[in-house]
DNA sequence: GGTTAGAGTTCCCTGACGAAACCAAGGAGG
DNA sequence: CCTCCTTGGTTTCGTCAGGGAACTCTAACC
């Protein structure tokens, strides 16, 4: 019996989901941005089994998200990078920290944050239009097909809001 | 065996992903964004099954993400609908989609297109700073412990960029 | 009564995850 | 030389989540 097959779908989130859907290979992109970037510091620091480590990382290698640098050669030691595409998926953890800070700290309130360089200030992520820089939240836009739709009748949310 | 507790790691990206680290509710938040939003439509939707698709909805329904409302009482009927919070998340889905065109899209182009009501185009999200409004990506900030980060030791990034 | 619609629930099997043990290839130190 | 440590895995076995298909319940309609 096979899995949902979610690359197969007509639906850019569908497909996104189909590389980080499932909570650990997010969370390994996120500590490789912060710095921890070796098998066993990542498998510390995430509490998570070697096995599945093992497997997420060449899951992460192979959908190009990540990089697998050899930092010693004698003996072989590796090390991991973000790809460019690595690193504009990790806008996906910034949205998801402002929506845990948010609605899931509590009363102990946000156990990390982060600092924006251009204004100094302590801050989170809001979406804005790429065209007008106006906010840009899900109440505000209508949901067209688009040239990759044709063909596809599964997940059509031809739809208008 | 447990399987791990995503929620309690001292971490808003594990506390979210907790609570949608996995492929359906991302799409069932989709689909009941964009109107579809009565169990057989959803399944025959998504292609997913019965069993799955109704545990994911009583989940999203107890995360209050989503409200199940009645909307026929003979016979029963109902209908899902977004809680505030559920709104916000959807801020996730429009990140994805925007990742998704950009490398997963392939020649065929995005499936759905998205266009903002205040300037009228076809567009994308940017992550943006909620202080000054200047771009806010991952490499734009510094990571700092914060308050809810007491008495938590793992899941530690107080590295600085 | 039979059929349809809507919203599930149950059962059995498969695939992913978790714990623990094990493995291989080196380097460092005695 | 041997032992221990480090690094980066791999293997095995049991548990949990997902998938397919069948089933259930409550109504309305003919």
């Amino acid at each position: 019996m096979q899995r949902t097959r979610f690359s197969e779908m007509a639906c850019s989130i569908a497909r996104t989901l189909d590389v980080i859907g499932e909570p650990w290979s997010p969370l390994i992109l996120r500590d490789v941005y912060v710095g921890i970037n070796r098998f066993d510091q990542l498998q510390q620091d995430l509490g998570i089994s070697r096995k599945v480590l093992s497997e997420r990382l060449k899951w992460l290698v192979d959908s190009e998200i990540l990089t697998r640098v050899e930092y010693s050669s004698k003996p072989p030691r590796y090390e991991y990078g973000l790809t460019a595409r690595g690193v504009e998926l990790c806008d996906l953890l910034l949205v998801m920290v402002r929506w845990g800070d948010r609605w899931l700290a509590g009363a102990e309130g946000p156990p990390v944050l982060y600092r924006h360089h251009a204004c100094g200030q302590i801050s989170h992520v809001e979406p804005r239009c790429a065209v007008c820089a106006e906010p840009m939240r899900a109440t505000d836009i209508d949901v067209l097909p688009g040239p990759g739709m044709a063909g596809h009748q599964e997940m059509g949310p031809a739809a208008s809001k």
